[in-house]
DNA sequence: ATATAATATGCATAAAGTTGCATAGTCAAA
DNA sequence: TTTGACTATGCAACTTTATGCATATTATAT
């Protein structure tokens, strides 16, 4: 149960459809979580019968219809009960680390080339969660508690990027890619 | 198709047990690659039939009997395949950093809480990473090309909790639990 | 004696995630 | 005028991962 929570954390503020729920996790709540546009109507459907959402089909000019949905009583206090228990922290499943142990025994040209890569694409996302933090959560002190929250996961993930860049460099240099 | 992957890969240099595989993901490979014994003993399955692998029952005195493992040609190829493919980076599916999102709406105390805890198992797990690296890897740049590759696995496994353990830090101080 | 840990393998089921396909209207640009 | 992008929802099939249960022997410690 993970997608579920992830959706109702979501809707804690406002109401969505699965069309924006696809869109914000596209975005800010999907840096941490990612879901594809089938795997959120299929989870909402569930919800519903679980009876941790209501829904409410809203008719639009122009657009086709759309299905707003809204966390009910329940759903919050499932979701309360799951932010409350202690998740057992799972280890991140990196198709790169297990690739290293493969380097000796076939060609490292392809996998120096998908370390490049990776360091390019986290120098992107980094970029791109400076701007964000500039932004919106310049002096993280000040802020509500909410936004703290926020803040933190933000934070998490630049750190997260900034070590990977990091890691990529020593990676790069070591395999003799930096010649 | 990742499991199976991970467990070619420990078979590279030498051939295993279901249970010995399973020894080894609860170490080494599965700091970065978790699987339960159940999980290794189906998807051998799949790969025997599959032609990844071949198997060789051994006669144990005072052990029950053990199936041993070898990587196929077929098997070579595939994992090769694998290693030589671009794999899209992933995002990491962290609990905690959905859970922080929730922090102003409910009972922040055993957020907080797990995240001191999460911190304490950072530092452990660091510090065995750490006595793994003194031992084995402490001269990386001298180190044979296929053993430079568990270092770079094991030094990322190393920045990932140092960077965790600083997160930790900032966010107990932002959420006033280090007064 | 008895309990527990280690060795060794497995089934059945459930939950979670991925991929491919399908539909259908509106709007703007080429 | 047709191509593509955006809004909007969904099914079916499949793969992957997780959880609970089950068995059997041997070695070690209490």
């Amino acid at each position: 149960m993970a997608l579920s929570h992830a959706i109702m954390t979501a809707l804690l503020e406002e109401n969505l459809s699965g069309y924006d729920l696809a869109k914000k996790f596209d975005m800010s709540l999907g840096f941490f979580w990612q879901a594809s546009h089938q795997q959120i109507y299929q989870e909402l459907k569930k919800m519903l019968e679980r009876g941790w959402l209501s829904s409410d089909t809203v008719e639009q000019a122009g657009k086709p219809n759309k299905i707003l949905y809204a966390l009910t009583g329940n759903g919050k206090s499932a979701l309360d009960d799951w932010v409350v228990a202690q998740t057992k922290a799972r280890s991140a499943k990196e198709d790169l680390y297990v690739k290293l142990y493969n380097i000796g025994h076939c060609d490292p040209e392809p996998l120096i080339g998908e370390i490049a890569d990776r360091q390019l694409q986290c120098q992107r996302q980094l970029a791109l969660y400076l701007k964000i933090k500039e932004r919106h959560y310049a002096e993280p002190e000040t802020l509500p508690i909410n936004r703290k929250g926020i803040y933190l996961a933000l934070s998490a993930g630049i750190r997260q990027q900034q070590m990977h860049i990091d890691w990529c460099d020593e990676a790069l240099e070591l395999l003799g890619a930096l010649a």
